[in-house]
DNA sequence: TATAATTGTTAGCCGTGTCTAACAATTCTG
DNA sequence: CAGAATTGTTAGACACGGCTAACAATTATA
């Protein structure tokens, strides 16, 4: 039985390398150093270094000049990595109402720091809140008033509460 | 009139730092090196090299052996990562139902990240749900029952809601 | 108060991840 | 297909923020 020894944990700029490939190389298309350098706005030397560390590391699959490729390892911790930035995308843009850039960048920075627990919580949460009306009175609707208008609108005091001032 | 030149931006540990201070001093206690390294879990002589940096932008006024303190500055800026996080903790732990010490390192990594509208809009949504009752069958309680049966609770599906048990 | 224990500082090292400058390979184009 | 343009790599520097080892100051205690 081999030994697992396997997801080791990835810094911050590893996870963020991995994901640019993965996402560049999405549709068969030849991944290049100069891409992943604009995508994550570095310059190329960055690029090759990283690529050097991955492929030390049996993520990713280089030769000098050549091609750049996940290894299933790498695409396995790319996969995932993606995976937390699609949910929290959604938490910011869909729960939260972010415009979709600011919620993006958002993700990309959380995404590398979030816990487990956390991040499965956001998830569900925002399945929940996409799957669940609320009752009648939508959700999204009753907190966009809340946005503008800084109090809660009136559905939110039926039953016993009063309108509360300020 | 002066230049602003203020709000320089912070990095992740600097804004530890300061926060770190900030919440040691709180009751006028004496603040120590030894206290900041073990309450961020560095060593000593990492405290005393950030003293020397944050002394530089005048945040902090340190004295060798001597004194520490925040400046007006520095108690600026801390009291703002402190606002930034309380209120991801506040939604970890409220919101999303996690246990209070994961909500807190969430909390902690993700205060130094978040962007500003992304943070109004946490903050916002947490208030919001603490003081709406979401139209009388209280959200957590569903959301609750979505985390142990991994499905909706039968009130997301009227319009007019019954009470719930549990 | 002299010595021991504790706390704090300095010096210097290291890993990470960026950069620029210089060079090398590849690809385009006249 | 040869030279030009582009892309990629190497080498070496640097900022950051941690660490250990050695030393200095402060504080506690016998």
């Amino acid at each position: 039985m081999e030994k697992q020894e396997t997801q080791r944990e990835q810094t911050a700029s590893m996870e963020d390398y991995l994901e640019a490939i993965a996402n560049l190389g999405g549709g068969k298309r030849v991944v290049r150093v100069k891409q992943i350098s604009e995508m994550l706005g570095v310059k190329m030397p960055s690029v090759t270094s990283a690529l050097k560390k991955l492929s030390e590391q049996e993520l990713v699959e280089h030769e000098r000049y050549g091609h750049i490729k996940l290894t299933s390892q790498g695409d396995k911790v790319a996969a995932e990595v993606i995976r937390r930035h699609r949910a929290l995308t959604s938490f910011f843009a869909q729960a939260l109402g972010i415009d979709q850039e600011t919620a993006e960048e958002d993700a990309c920075r959380i995404e590398h720091v979030i816990s487990p627990l956390g991040m499965e919580r956001l998830a569900k949460f925002v399945e929940f809140m996409e799957a669940c009306p609320m009752g009648g009175a939508n959700f999204p609707a009753r907190y966009e008033y809340y946005l503008e208008h800084g109090e809660l609108p009136q559905d939110c005091f039926r039953r016993s509460m009063k309108k509360r001032e300020r």
